[in-house]
DNA sequence: CGACTGATTGACTATACTCAACTGCGGTGG
DNA sequence: CCACCGCAGTTGAGTATAGTCAATCAGTCG
């Protein structure tokens, strides 16, 4: 259980999350005020950075990336309310994460080496279970099956309904789906035109033929 | 420390591996005969079946890998001497393992969940930015730089030499690089003609410019 | 030595990228 | 309140990279 109450935000719910375990007692707060605010783009870590803290999103959304020197982006996850993040096989971070869009984020040191392992462990090996998974996407699948694999995961995320809200731009889509932001936005519009889904606006989507969407992702 | 003599084979070396750290006496054996061979080919364990033991390469190399229903295959991650899998984030593998060529695999359990998570915590945060590194390079990296960047990584896992060796073959590399064999034999042949590695065998490669292969890696 | 399998090479094609023009939403100021 | 501006997103045309299919080559094993 969280030493804290943790007040839920409106936007990117997240009813049944499967990804967080429910914390333990070991987990103690960094800071006397362990919850900060970030507005949209702001860096959270950056790569290189001494890593050791740990940091669950509080609402908002969080996108962990990592750039080659010519600029190109591979976005390797995001996090939605309630899922935690932050962790590092050494003691530097790898990778950088910034906040989406407006974005609250509590932080976190474990207080023992056992209990780090404890409370850790299943969460590293989803994540490297999702890791795997998304290997396969980036490795095998063509761009319309990308996108529909990543509606199918967000509609999944935030609870299995129809209406999904996407905080992330379509840059932001294309550079975790490992396509570019042209192919991203046709996509949608064909799913669009077949009916496959709506879009009520930019960032928000509603699935119309959840079976279709889900074959199409394999 | 092993509870038991790790005799090192003759191929696949790996003098400076990095990626397992040395077991404690937390590691018990599963059987009696906690040494099994598994011929090239021959499956360690599949997609769906029940998971708990813990796997590490005696001798040879094993690939963890996912198909898709048309038979499209991802390859997560190949496992060399020494190297341990087999971990997962519930009771089930979400993907398959076999060994490549043939492979002596030790099976081991491990005794109390204190231990799991002290042995097992350094070992899955390390695959997990292995895993995301590798997104990077499947999301954002052409044909000729994932090969460069393979051939960078296989080298390095066997001790920087100059020679080394690829258990794998041309399909195993594609499917690892999200690319086809014929690509992969294209781009070994262009880095054989401008001189960068030589092709002594098949499943031998020497780097002959290791700063060019370097580079063109990223 | 021949057959089989895996690898290479070539010709052609398709998918997704690049570059460019245009659209529309959201915010700001007159 | 509406008009304008700017940026994110969409759409289109042409292109390049890697895929497909097919033929050939080479290495291995009986």
């Amino acid at each position: 259980m969280l030493a804290y109450s943790t007040p839920r935000s409106a936007l990117p719910l997240q009813p049944s999350d499967a990804l967080h375990p429910i914390l333990s007692e070991s987990f103690v707060p960094a800071k006397s005020q362990p919850c900060s605010f970030f507005p949209a783009g702001a860096e959270i870590y950056g790569q290189g950075e001494k890593a050791g803290k740990l940091y669950q999103v509080e609402f908002g959304s969080v996108r962990v990336s990592r750039l080659l020197a010519d600029g190109r982006r591979q976005i390797s996850t995001f996090l939605l309310a309630g899922e935690i993040f932050g962790f590092e096989a050494d003691d530097t971070h790898h990778f950088s994460a910034e906040a989406i869009c407006a974005t609250g984020i509590r932080f976190f040191r474990l207080s023992t080496r056992a209990d780090i392992s404890r409370e850790l462990l299943p969460l590293a090996l989803r994540n490297l279970t999702r890791a795997q998974e998304h290997l396969l996407v980036l490795g095998r699948q063509n761009a319309t099956e990308r996108v529909a694999a990543f509606l199918v995961d967000m509609a999944e995320r935030q609870g299995g309904l129809n209406q999904i809200a996407l905080p992330m731009s379509r840059q932001d889509i294309g550079d975790y789906l490992g396509i570019t932001i042209e192919t991203v936005s046709r996509i949608f519009s064909k799913l669009r035109e077949t009916g496959i889904i709506k879009l009520p606006s930019l960032r928000n989507i509603e699935i119309r033929k959840w079976d279709v969407l889900q074959r199409m992702s394999q």
